[in-house]
DNA sequence: GAATATTGGTTGATTTTGTAACTAACAACA
DNA sequence: TGTTGTTAGTTACAAAATCAACCAATATTC
């Protein structure tokens, strides 16, 4: 075991490459968009799902509630998003694209996905499902429970 | 390509990924040793590949010059490491672990390696060595690098 | 050998994230 | 009804990351 190198850590291996991998994306909406990366998260959500609201993304995607409502106040401050109360519990409000929302999301989506082809394209099809496989099992994704989000 | 997912979006899942398998070991030696990420990396090279320049580290970990610069700091406020300025360029400074920085290393590698293994024991031998090839690739991590010195 | 550029490293200001406390609406129950 | 507890979401404050400016030592240029 003395061999054992900072490229044999999973965990340092896994941050690296997802440094290296989300850099170049994250620059491009960032620059394009002024979006940071739980606002793009936030708006991934609403675009590829539809309406919905922030307790709902907040479990879909396992992001904290504060960083959601500070995501969503600078989408609605773009006007890529709009918020609607709902009449049966008005402590919730029902998130939802705007027409240039809509739009935007179209061209972040294509982008995403002729993205990750591109970067796939180095691997065969077996390496890619392998991958899939392994990372959803480490980052715990195949499990259907919603984690807990409350400070406690 | 309608069914394009988060999920399906590669960066995405690395970073999940890395943060679910990165958070146990994180809050292990940050309530054991007090350590922060970028300190137990900069600590991890001069305890694995020994004596070696801020700058040194810069490089191998591609890490930016001031989180090196503040981890080391850190790391000397602990006496884990000791700077000695080089005669020869009297801008550069030579770290090195300290006895108890060298003991505390210890300890930390033989963990990192156990967790290591324990989290790579969901998988076969073959996905471990596919996981790892394509997350090298990813990070650009076969390029080439400096040479370790071969004082640890 | 003086002027300028570059390099190793540090520091300060700004931005972003994380944690805790908070408000307002609803629910349970006496 | 009033009390207590819970939930959705926001805000305030602390910790941390990022970026630019900076200093001192060395290299380079003329």
């Amino acid at each position: 075991m003395t061999d054992f190198d900072l490229k044999d850590f999973t965990p340092y291996l896994l941050t690296i490459a997802a440094e290296t991998s989300s850099a170049v994306f994250q620059a491009y909406y960032k620059d394009r968009y002024g979006m940071l990366r739980t606002e793009w998260r936030v708006f991934f959500h609403l675009g590829r799902y539809g309406p919905m609201t922030a307790k709902e993304i907040c479990d879909r995607a396992r992001i904290h509630k504060t960083k959601v409502s500070r995501a969503v106040a600078a989408l609605a401050a773009k006007r890529y998003l709009t918020r609607k109360e709902l009449p049966e519990d008005r402590r919730q409000e029902i998130l939802r694209l705007t027409k240039s929302g809509e739009l935007v999301f179209k061209e972040l989506y294509r982008d995403a996905a002729d993205f990750n082809v591109q970067m796939m394209a180095d691997f065969t099809v077996q390496e890619q499902m392998i991958l899939r496989k392994c990372l959803i099992k480490i980052a715990d994704l195949d499990a259907p429970e919603p984690a807990p989000t409350d400070t406690g």
